[in-house]
DNA sequence: ACCTGAACACCGTTCAAGT
DNA sequence: ACCTGAACACCGTTCAAGT
């Protein structure tokens, strides 16, 4: 009886379909994102996880890439800045933080390259801002270079990870990397005599070993530095 | 009378349909990315432009990302190396070829975040790969250095070019680089102390006056900083 | 070996119409 | 104001079948 009181209820689904809200409609996106990868996170497939059609999304969120920066922030919150506080080196401390950074992003690679496209710009991404400012201003360095410089570092870790990215999920960088490896392994020393030199030297090293490196690098740079 | 002589010359089209060669299909590839953008240049469209079906380009292709992959390498062929041979300092003129290589990537913005994603193996690049590593011998920066170092020299060239890909083309940067400014603006000193020090600072600068500055840090940090 | 038609399984975004 | 059905204009990739 109570089953189908009256008509205006009908027939709904078990979940109880919840309102939509820009925050439910992120919160739905990260857990698909992280259930299925980013690829999946399109606003059709986003839609039918929310039981509605796509064009109900586009009242809360722009498009495609907005929806994405979203997600992208709601991840930024993974990020470890408890090494900022700790009595070390700056410069290690600044290296700690990046590479918590780095390994977000590499854990979800996808991501990353969506990094590079969108420049995040929610709560998180702002806090880790802060967090490298901070940083910088306890080592020294100027406000102008500080201002310049946390925008490479963040650009050399996004970057870093969006060029691995596609190994796990896509999973077709591999055949572009040995691409390049067999080239430079054939090139003639006559025409290139550098390349050929260094040979595999230019692919040694972990993604990680090669980016603490860079971080340093950097840091050092940055200090150094002058701007005009 | 000559315009239906013989049966099996059916109606053919204007051009006189070419073969199919890699050779070809790349190049069409460039025109169509030339004159209609990167996004444009899908396996449908570009099929379309050879007067086939897309099935067909897969035997010389294996997929779309390969397909930017080899555009990209084309336009590469572009890049000025010119200055590589000049006599000023080395380090001017790494600047001047990276600079180069930047333009080039700026002036056809989609192909950036190809890059990223692709990591270019074709001769172009290869060439690219060794004139700069030429320039850091000639500087004495040390082998193990350079090997990573021409990496994230290019990287970076290649993802602030990305970065700053939108704005022309899919033209919708724009207004998530208003998001972050505006974000930054509103930050209370309490909670974001130096954000809302820096303040304009951060967006300060063309994304030229950035990079070649960014370069020389990098310049200076691969001399001093030893790798392990 | 090379080429193709047709199909499978998707996309983003807009818009007129409803509540 | 919010939500939706339906449509428009596309995608990448595979595969059986032809030449």
């Amino acid at each position: 009886m109570t089953e189908h009181s009256t008509a205006p209820r009908s027939r709904r689904e078990r979940p109880a379909k919840p309102a939509l809200t820009r925050e439910g409609i992120v919160a739905t996106a990260v857990a698909l994102m992280l259930a299925e990868g980013l690829p999946r996170v399109t606003m059709r497939r986003l839609a039918q996880e929310l039981d509605t059609g796509p064009a109900s999304l586009y009242v809360y969120v722009r498009n495609t890439a907005e929806l994405h920066a979203a997600v992208l922030d709601e991840l930024l919150g993974e990020v470890d800045l408890g090494p900022a506080k700790g009595d070390g080196d700056w410069r290690g401390r600044v290296v700690a933080v990046l590479t918590s950074y780095t390994n977000v992003l590499f854990e979800h690679s996808a991501l990353a390259r969506a990094a590079l496209a969108v420049h995040p710009s929610g709560h998180n991404y702002l806090a880790l801002l802060e967090t490298l400012l901070a940083l910088l201003h306890e080592g020294g360095v100027p406000d102008d270079r500080a201002a310049w410089g946390v925008d490479v570092l963040l650009q050399t870790a996004t970057a870093t990870a969006a060029e691995h990215a596609t190994r796990g999920e896509a999973g077709d960088a591999e055949g572009q990397r040995d691409a390049l490896a067999a080239m430079v392994h054939d090139v003639p020393a006559a025409t290139h005599p550098r390349v050929a030199a260094l040979g595999v030297e230019l692919f040694t090293g972990t993604p990680q070993e090669r980016l603490t490196w860079i971080f340093r690098v950097l840091l050092d740079g940055i200090r150094h530095t002058p701007r005009t």
